[in-house]
DNA sequence: GCAAAATTGTTGCACCGGCAATCGACATTC
DNA sequence: GAATGTCGATTGCCGGTGCAACAATTTTGC
C-alpha cells in the first residue's frame, strides 16, 4: 500500500518527527510495514498478549482500555490520528496491560520493532534519529506516568486538584485553559468521586481561587493555589 | 581508568547484560566514560537538572530522593552496586524529578548518551544489543510504574494490600515470602498511614487470610484474598 | 424540534482511614 | 544496666470523601 498520502501524519508523530519524504520512503521500504483497517469496536491490541510492532494511527481514533481486577474495563487514554501505541510494549517482553479498541472506523500501520532496533547500514542518519525518537517517546511516557503518580500520592483531594490545575496552566502557558475532559473523566484521572470533585471545585470557586465552566478553567490566585499544595 | 575489574558488575546490569570482555573493551574504549568517586552524602545527580549520561554504580549504594511540593524530600528508591540511574532521563530533555545521593561512599561510571544512541559502524553486534537493552530497561521501568499506579488507584486499603500481597507472592513464586521493607516503607509504597496498615494487616490476620511477622508474609487463603480485590 | 441520553451540580449520610499519642519489644551505645 | 533509638501494634477521635439520589442543564439522535 502506498503510504505517501499519510506522510504528513507520520511526520507529525513523535516517532517520525520531521522526517523528509525521501527518508520516509527509504525507511518504510526497509520496514515493509503492514497496514490494516478496523471497524468501530474492533480491537487493535488485546491485553495479555505480547507485541513486537509499533502501531501508528493513520485514520480515526482509538481508546486504550485497562482490565480492572474485577473483570470490567476502564478507559485509560484516547488517541486520534497520529497516535502511537505499542511503543513501550514492543521493546519489552511484557504482556500488554491494556487493550486498544477502535473508537471509530480507523486505519493503522505497524512498524516491526526488530527492524527499528536493528539499523541497516544504508539508512544511517534518519534511522538514528528514529532510534533517538523512540527512546524519547518512551521516556516521555514514563515521565507522564511519573507525574500521575505524584498526583495520586497526594492525600487530600484539594491538593490533587491544585497540583493538576497548576500543571495544566504551566503546560498551556497561561492561566486560562480548556481540557477535553468531562468531569467524570477528570475525576477518574484524579482518582476521586465525581461528586467530590464537583464539591471541591465549587468550594475553590467560592474561595476565589479559580473559575470553572465545563472544561474551561481559569486560575484567579496562583499564589494561593500553590500554597494549597503544601498541606 | 581501567574498568576491567568491574566487568562482572557491568555484565550484571540490565544495560550491559551478558556482554563479553572483548565487547566491553571495544565499547568502553569508544564511549570514553568518565568515572567518579563520591563520599557518603554527596549528590550524584540533582533534581531540576538535565543529564545526557547514563550512570552505573560500581561500588556502594545510592538513594533516589524526590522533592515534595512542600520543600522536603522523600526516598523513592535505593540501589546498590550494579544499579542504573539517569537511564530514562538521559534520552529525554526533561529535568530530573529526582536527586540521587550517595548512601555510602561510592563509585560510578557515566556513559554518554549520545554515544549510546549513535552506534559506530565497527561496534555492530554488541552495540545493537546495547540499544535493545536500553529500550528494554526503560520499558521495564515504565511497567513497574504502571503497576504502582494500578495499586494506587484502588480506593480501599484492603484492596491495595491484597493486590500487593498477590503480586509479591507471584514474583516470589511461592505463598511465603519476605520483603526488605519496614512497615513505614510499605505504608509509603501503598500510600497509606503506617498505623492504618498495621490495623488492616491485623484484621486480615484475624480473618485467617494471612500471617505476618516483620517483613515476612504468608498467604493462607489465596482464593479469598483474590476475592478481596473485587470490592 | 422533541425526546432520550449525557453531563454537571447539590446534598445527606456513613464510614474509611489519617492523625496523634501510647505501649511493648528489641537493638545499640556508653 | 541505664539510656536512647527504631520498629510494630493499638486505640480514640473526627474530617474528608465515597456513595446514592435527585435536579438542572446541555447535547445527541431521529
Amino acid at each position: 500500500m502506498n503510504l505517501r498520502p499519510y506522510y504528513p501524519i507520520l511526520r507529525g508523530t513523535s516517532l517520525l518527527r520531521g522526517m523528509r519524504d525521501d527518508e520516509l520512503d527509504k525507511m518504510l521500504d526497509c520496514f515493509a510495514p503492514r497496514v490494516r483497517r478496523y471497524q468501530k469496536g474492533e480491537f487493535l491490541m488485546l491485553a495479555g498478549y505480547e507485541t513486537r510492532e509499533v502501531g501508528i494511527l493513520l485514520e480515526g481514533s482509538i481508546t486504550a482500555l485497562k482490565n480492572t481486577p474485577d473483570g470490567s474495563s476502564v478507559a485509560i487514554t484516547e488517541m486520534s490520528t497520529g497516535g502511537l501505541f505499542g511503543d513501550v510494549l514492543s521493546g519489552s517482553s511484557t504482556k500488554s496491560p491494556v487493550s486498544v479498541m477502535a473508537q471509530t472506523d480507523c486505519l493503522a500501520v505497524y512498524l516491526p520493532y526488530d527492524k527499528i532496533i536493528h539499523p541497516c547500514a544504508h539508512l544511517h542518519e534518519s534511522h538514528l534519529q528514529l532510534l533517538q525518537n523512540l527512546v524519547l517517546t518512551i521516556s516521555n511516557k514514563y515521565f507522564a506516568l511519573d507525574r500521575r503518580v505524584e498526583l495520586l500520592i497526594c492525600k487530600s483531594l484539594r491538593v490533587r486538584i491544585s497540583l493538576w490545575l497548576l500543571e495544566q496552566a504551566d503546560e498551556a502557558g497561561q492561566d486560562t485553559f480548556a481540557v477535553p475532559l468531562t468531569r467524570a473523566g477528570l475525576a477518574e484521572y484524579l482518582n476521586c468521586d465525581r461528586s467530590a470533585l464537583s464539591r471541591e471545585l465549587g468550594r475553590m470557586q467560592r474561595e476565589g481561587l479559580i473559575e470553572t465552566f465545563r472544561g474551561s478553567f481559569k486560575i484567579l490566585d496562583k499564589e494561593r493555589l500553590r500554597s494549597q499544595c503544601q498541606e
